[in-house]
DNA sequence: GTGAAAGCGCTAACAC
DNA sequence: GTGTTAGCGCTTTCAC
């Protein structure tokens, strides 16, 4: 058992109130009792217990952090991002993935307000139909939501603008000159973000005037992104020259699998992600990307959630920048191949 | 303020010791007292509060993890292990990343421990000389490491060999018919395991007869691998013809460099990784590796500090099985170069 | 500047 | 089966 602040308070010859004030700098103490204190702290090693205190102040100093998954290093890095904010300020992470199970929110949610943690930060399967949230704000327990896009007001988000993301992603890829555009996604149901950033890329792909993308929708847990891209890329021609992908490492699944086709990136067919991950500035071709300020994002979560904890400053959605990275992964269309100008009516037979 | 159990018991008409027996399934309560106590914990949404609980039991059902950092997917890989156990035991995960920083090290497990977490898993810089561990060994506060791999006896630990396993990563290079082997790390200090694969990796070498590895260390954390390869691959010929890197994400940096630096891999080089994470299998080429285990080391490294705290099973160090998966970024040596075949004297003048 | 004492929300004897 | 009660380790009035 460690030593108790009773145990302090006795060898020292004082109070448990008095060795209170000491170790928590409240009250002054004299300098020669708080000299006396502190050679029985350090004498029984006292470790003053959290719990005791959380009881007795009713908040813990801690806080709850729920997101889909640790294998997705974009949620990583905003864990990061939370984790150096919250150690900074001196507040403890109680931590979950729920591994895109959206039965899972709630029991983690759940365990949560049992630890009686200060406030949460979480990313949600659909924050604007999601009993987890509606709990939360009713029993006044303070949140913020990351990544996270909800159509909803009044649940304060820190997040980038997908839809605005997505449609200068199709401008990008235009402006290299691609005009048959497709899209690779994760299953939508399990992020109202991709959904954002497709909605943006299509919006995006209309006003240039180009044909409808392709949206293709894959496992992504489970992901053989070969086999998917295949049905696509076994012809030539009529396949999109250009892949958004609804993220970055979906987009390296990709970039792989074109290579394994035979095809090669950029100059058969670019590919662009999303999120910005580091590991991409390193990959050859780099990766192009939609950056988003990750780790920021956690921080700013943290940070606002924190303020919201030690004022009454109310909570916010917070909209950061993105930013495009135009990697090698994404270069300019290729003129049109001998096959497709045969297919096309102005050169017929023009080779014969 | 949430409704306490004294709340409950009230409203219920009972005491608060048949609401605690009631929720925590001790002891018997009859039916329709069950009953009329279970309608006013609804009514009043009672979630019994851990602390409270905590305070009277001694024990948190909370785990400690401490891994260097979240941005290597290795660490998270075990860490979605860790969790996966510990919610399948109905414990909670603390949670913080060290950056490297072996001062972090000591103020969080200070922060662990005034939260009386019941255990912690962690990886730490230096097993064979860590106050933290000794501290938690003083305390008597069960843990584990995972990755680590100490010297000393008596730290339980959930690794792999990876002695054994740099040892196989050298051979397997051999038996691809490489020679002039080379090896890139991450700062050795802030790895022990990186310092194991390379002692392993020189044993293999010597083994197998071939010249010393050229060992090149480079800073991980802010890496340009471009710059670290060019002094090396700048001429043709003396350079290693495979390089064995201490980790995967370093391995994928290494690839991307040499593309950039105009070199083929595996044609060229040959890259070998460290850690099998899964997005290793979708580059292209794929990347060869040795695979450990890392969400089963976060598992096994839960369960057994589970079964510690529910039991009197004393906690033992277990190693894990790696293995070698031999991707496309690993192939045969090239036929020696016409320069290399007159550099070499049983060749001499042969082609003049 | 210091101490006494009343809780914070729960569990676990122990008594009935 | 159920209730009473004494803590668990701390903070925080309120006296002095």
């Amino acid at each position: 058992m460690p030593a108790t602040i009773r145990d302090v308070a006795s060898l020292a010859g004082v109070s448990v109130a008095t060795v209170s004030r000491l170790v928590n700098r409240s009250g002054k103490v004299r300098d020669d009792t708080a000299a006396r204190v502190q050679a029985a702290i350090e004498a029984l090693g006292f470790r003053p217990s959290a719990v005791g205190r959380n009881l007795s102040t009713s908040q813990t100093r801690s806080l709850g952090v729920v997101i889909p998954s640790l294998t997705n290093p974009v949620f990583a890095d905003a864990v990061a991002g939370i984790n150096e904010e919250a150690r900074a300020r001196d507040y403890t992470l109680m931590f979950t993935a729920t591994n895109y199970d959206r039965a899972e929110e709630q029991g983690i949610v759940d365990a949560f307000l049992a630890y009686r943690v200060d406030g949460l930060i979480l990313t949600v399967a659909d924050p604007d139909n999601s009993p987890v949230l509606d709990l939360l704000e009713r029993e006044g327990v303070p949140y913020v939501l990351i990544y996270n896009q909800p159509n909803a007001r009044g649940r304060p988000t820190v997040t980038v603008d997908n839809v605005a993301a997505g449609r200068e992603a199709a401008e990008a890829l235009v402006k290299l000159g691609h005009r048959r555009l497709g899209m690779v996604a994760g299953r939508f149901s399990a992020s109202d973000r991709a959904l954002a950033r497709r909605d943006g890329f299509l919006t995006g792909a209309r006003a240039a005037g180009c044909p409808d993308p392709l949206v293709l929708e894959v496992d992504f847990v489970d992901l053989n992104a070969e086999e998917a891209l295949r049905p696509l890329y076994g012809r030539r021609g009529e396949a999109p020259s250009a892949l958004f992908c609804s993220n970055d490492l979906l987009a390296m699944a990709v970039v792989g699998a074109l290579g394994r086709l035979g095809l090669n990136v950029p100059d058969d067919v670019s590919v662009m992600g999303f999120d910005g991950l580091a590991i991409g500035t390193q990959l050859h071709p780099t990766l192009a990307t939609i950056v988003q300020p990750s780790r920021e994002m956690g921080r700013a979560a943290t940070a606002q959630l924190l303020d919201r904890l030690s004022g009454e400053v109310p909570l916010r959605t917070v909209t950061l920048p993105h930013s495009l990275r135009l990697g090698e992964s994404a270069g300019p269309a290729a003129k049109p191949s001998p096959t497709e100008l045969r297919d096309s009516p102005a050169f017929e037979n023009e080779e014969t």
